[in-house]
DNA sequence: TTCTTTATGATACGAACGTATCATCAACGA
DNA sequence: TCGTTGATGATACGTTCGTATCATAAAGAA
């Protein structure tokens, strides 16, 4: 066999390549062409890797959600540090400030994210399978996090996990999008957040 | 002058067929000719009415705001009925239930607003300052309500008016997100909604 | 009637897009 | 060395889009 080379790092490098296209031109306006140039590859090598440009828009769109996940469980590996495992706060917290665009890379993946969102409501070939099955995937972590948590009496009995996770995430992707168009600042985000954290976790103070 | 005919109205002809036309194949696919279509007059007269398209999507964009609000402020005075002016709880009450998507008018104004917030985020022509302003607007309207139910003792002095406002509007605009991708029920939005309700109006039962 | 406005029809143009089709070159394992 | 695979280049096809340009018909106030 000749010339190895990984194919799914390349998939990932165009794919990135996309997203980072995506973050300040638009979806529908990130092309193959442009996502090749932006990618440092010929327009032939994307067409190599992926036959369709939908092949390609799937492919970025499940990179988005693994690239969350992966970020946010290194957030609260981090939070938790030597001190044993991660709580359940520190786990609900890391998603929640992951979602929120307070730098430059979260602020990329808020932006195609919400992308990804609005075009997933018309466009039948865009899949909304696979982008509700990752948010209800969070969204049920959260609210297992939160019977833990209520389990361990962190968390006071009469709340609803499942209503509140659901409220938490839904704030929180409210958020994102409101500080994305400028209408309030990270802090405020943050805040109400915060706010909100230490309703569900009044017996634990609050972190950074 | 020969044939008056109402430009206001003919050109809420043809932005209510672009919203149309977006709810259901996206906007990006809205094209001249479709929403020339759906409006059942002929290309040349959308031309005639907005020379651009980007004035065609202003124009929607607005009109979508206007309907918004005249909604809202329908759902209050009808809440409060007989019973003299609405009070603040039936003001917000009305607001957040009227970004829900409830029913199939509800359901196109959160698709083409989700789909209007996304494109405002990278295509600078879609002026992204008069959708701030519109959300800042109803934002401000909420925090003063709440303000008011605090003098009046319907509403706890400690929680603070504007961080609350930008946590129920971003909750309400992420809940509706959520029930569009299908992912949760509007029974359960609503009950979240319900809640927090409850929350910020703790003296006053719940209507409806 | 006459003139201006409203509206339609039939195209046409240039650009951009996704996609496809040639040939060609470099690299590396067998 | 040889053959397979990765990668590039140039280019072309068909479609769709926004926009522009003709001419023309209907309708109502002056």
């Amino acid at each position: 066999m000749p010339k190895r080379v990984d194919h799914d790092e390349r998939r990932r490098q165009i794919a990135d390549a996309l997203i980072r296209t995506a973050a300040t031109r638009g979806l529908h306006a990130a092309g193959m062409r442009e996502v090749a140039a932006e990618a440092g590859v010929s327009l032939r090598l994307v067409q190599y890797y992926f036959g369709t440009k939908e092949e390609l828009l799937l492919a970025a769109m499940q990179q988005l959600a693994v690239q969350f996940g992966a970020r946010a469980t290194a957030r609260f590996r981090e939070a938790a540090g030597s001190a044993g495992p991660a709580g359940p706060r520190d786990v609900i917290a890391a998603i929640l400030a992951e979602a929120l665009p307070a730098d430059e890379d979260r602020r990329t993946f808020s932006i195609v994210n919400t992308a990804y969102l609005a075009l997933s409501l018309t466009d039948p070939a865009l899949a909304i399978a696979p982008l509700v099955k990752n948010s209800g995937t969070v969204n049920d972590v959260v609210a297992a996090q939160l019977r833990t948590a209520q389990a361990a009496g962190d968390t006071p009995p009469h709340l609803d996990p499942d209503l509140e996770a659901l409220g938490l995430m839904s704030m929180s992707a409210g958020l994102a999008i409101s500080v994305l168009v400028g209408q309030s600042a990270i802090e405020q985000a943050q805040a109400v957040i915060d706010y909100h954290l230490r309703r569900l976790f009044p017996a634990e103070a609050v972190s950074r």
